[in-house]
DNA sequence: TTTTTAAACTAAAACGATTTAGTATATTAG
DNA sequence: CTAATATACTAAATCGTTTTAGTTTAAAAA
């Protein structure tokens, strides 16, 4: 069996001995505006539903200029923090008869760049992007053009754009603070070396709390491009057993695991000694031995404003909306790993 | 700044004075083929370059039939096996300048049935589909329609399809002897209760090696849809913990994570009584307390396999390919879960 | 010299929708 | 009774490509 051939819109209006406008107008409910009467719209209607028609998305792309498609540009799809926005954002994109383009931009901006080109060839409708550092002319450009773009996670000072993530120096800062409440003194901060918004927000809210408590800074920063995932391992090693500490803040997800990682294989009992805590949430810390304290950013939350937000960019009535700015709550999840250690 | 007005064939034919089609001829490589002379040749490759053009790809999709997009399509894309395939993938495709649908069908046959005929009438390319249980039909029309489709990870009994997987039974026959041959003899076996033939050959692997070595079976299939997470967790607990087991297998990795809650949430202690074996690596298994043993399939080959099978058949020259089943091998990481316990 | 063949290009249809600018008829207003 | 307006529809252009079926000119063969 072949492909049966496809309905269309002239075939249905041959088949009705009308117009293809008249049957165009109808299917998109511009009947009564182009004052089709009653009775041919449930002649047009019936008959479409008999065949099932479903018009092609392509020919309708090409001639409204609008794909139906947005884009969901992400540091890394596989990692846990995205992926579960990810698959948020899909639900809610189809629910509305969007599709989505998931893809990864390894937080390179050569390959932000290739991919933002790639799609304007495709007349995607909308971007929703976690930007790498250096691609703010990009989406400038983008914005320029009128499409709908939306940042999120991380966005770039002095560039006003929508914008949908949380504050992370506030929940940095409170992290911190639950650490040094509960008697630590001597708190190691690993993150990434990045200017990016995001990690410099944490480290400016752990800076805050360990100055104003009178506490010395400890951190380390880790290139993100820091050779094979081992030579990051030896970084975290020396700085968690050469210095002194009595805790550990993660910056973010990845840099945990390769800390636990790092305690697992060299002295797994030695964690315990140690206050831990992390930003970024993930079932398995509830696992863990012992569990890990977290800070966990509203994932649902930011899937559905994101969306909100994108569909209201969409529609031709609302897509002038100032820049918007929506800045979600965290949860600071305390564990055994930050219960005082009684060394 | 409005949208500068964008280039095309016909713009590029007026500027050089030639006609549309000797343009697309060139752009298209069919120069030579239709007698272009070099000269020609170069002076619209030379203009093309110049103006950067790039052609419109739903133009060109609407004309072609082909969208050069394929559809990935997963019980849930949050979940991290199938999200590490999908970023792999991604990579594969967009080097072929494809782009990539993901989709979650929740393993439900209404969501998949909705979602095929959502991408039907986008003239998708090729479908790569981890199948829910009853959408045989729906698989086979597709073949019918002589679209490219690959099931992953699950397949139809009696459907010849093109399939990339692993053997389910085998994999799991090995598991179980490993647990065997570290002197567990009570195995109990956590399962979903589901026909799919990737649990099922996981059931009967776990059968023949516990028949073969005259140990009793002990199973515990858990509904998909088990109301909520909660009670899920009730029937493991019962399981764990009121039947006499000295050792666990657990047939996938979202049922390993409910497991490990419960030990942790009742009696952390206890786990270190038990054998734990999984199914599906994780990077946690290998931080968790004690550390996890795990059969990991291969994700990376996966990916590559099926992206090599799907770009083949998106070639017309050997879109004819007889289906072709491709069986990968798995591996058995043995950690301290399995070793014998000294109760 | 006439006929064939090859080389180098092109006009126009097609893909499947949407939309602008009509037309023909019926109704209402003046 | 004519002019204006409303109703109910439609022809044809358009979106940006690809491709079929030519056409024209020059070179080769007969």
């Amino acid at each position: 069996m072949k492909k049966a051939k496809k309905h269309s819109v002239k075939g249905i209006a041959e088949k009705l001995n009308i117009s293809p406008t008249t049957v165009s107008f109808v299917l998109n409910g511009k009947a009564k505006e182009k004052k089709i009467s009653d009775e041919m719209i449930e002649r047009v209607l019936a008959y479409v539903k008999e065949i099932n028609y479903k018009p092609n998305q392509l020919a309708q792309s090409l001639r409204t200029g609008k794909s139906k498609i947005i884009v969901f540009m992400v540091e890394d799809i596989s990692n846990h923090f995205f992926a579960s926005i990810a698959r948020k954002i899909e639900d809610l994109a189809y629910e509305q008869d969007y599709k989505v383009l998931f893809c990864s931009n390894e937080n390179k901006d050569k390959k932000s760049r290739d991919l933002i080109q790639l799609f304007k060839d495709r007349q995607v409708d909308g971007y929703i992007i976690n930007p790498s550092p250096g691609i703010k002319k990009d989406i400038e450009a983008l914005i320029q053009e009128d499409i709908p773009v939306i940042l999120f996670d991380r966005y770039f000072p002095g560039l006003k754009t929508h914008f949908v993530g949380i504050d992370n120096e506030e929940a940095s800062y409170k992290a911190t603070l639950h650490l040094i409440e509960n008697g630590f003194k001597k708190i190691g901060f690993i993150t990434l070396a990045t200017t990016q918004t995001q990690m410099a927000n944490r480290k400016k809210g752990y800076l805050k709390a360990t100055k104003e408590h009178g506490l010395s800074e400890r951190v380390l920063e880790i290139e993100f491009e820091a050779g094979n995932p081992q030579s990051k391992k030896e970084l975290i090693k020396e700085f968690i057993f050469k210095e002194d500490l009595d805790a550990i803040y993660f910056s973010t997800n990845y840099l945990t695991q390769s800390g636990l990682e790092v305690f697992k294989e060299n002295s797994p009992e030695l964690i315990d000694k140690f206050g831990i805590l992390t930003f970024d949430d993930h079932e398995f810390f509830k696992i863990h031995t012992p569990t890990i304290s977290a800070i966990a950013q509203p994932k649902d939350a930011m899937a559905s404003e994101l969306m909100k937000l994108m569909l209201m960019l969409l529609k031709k009535s609302t897509k002038d909306l100032p820049p918007k700015e929506i800045i979600l709550k965290t949860e600071l999840l305390p564990r055994q790993s930050t219960l005082l250690k009684n060394h």
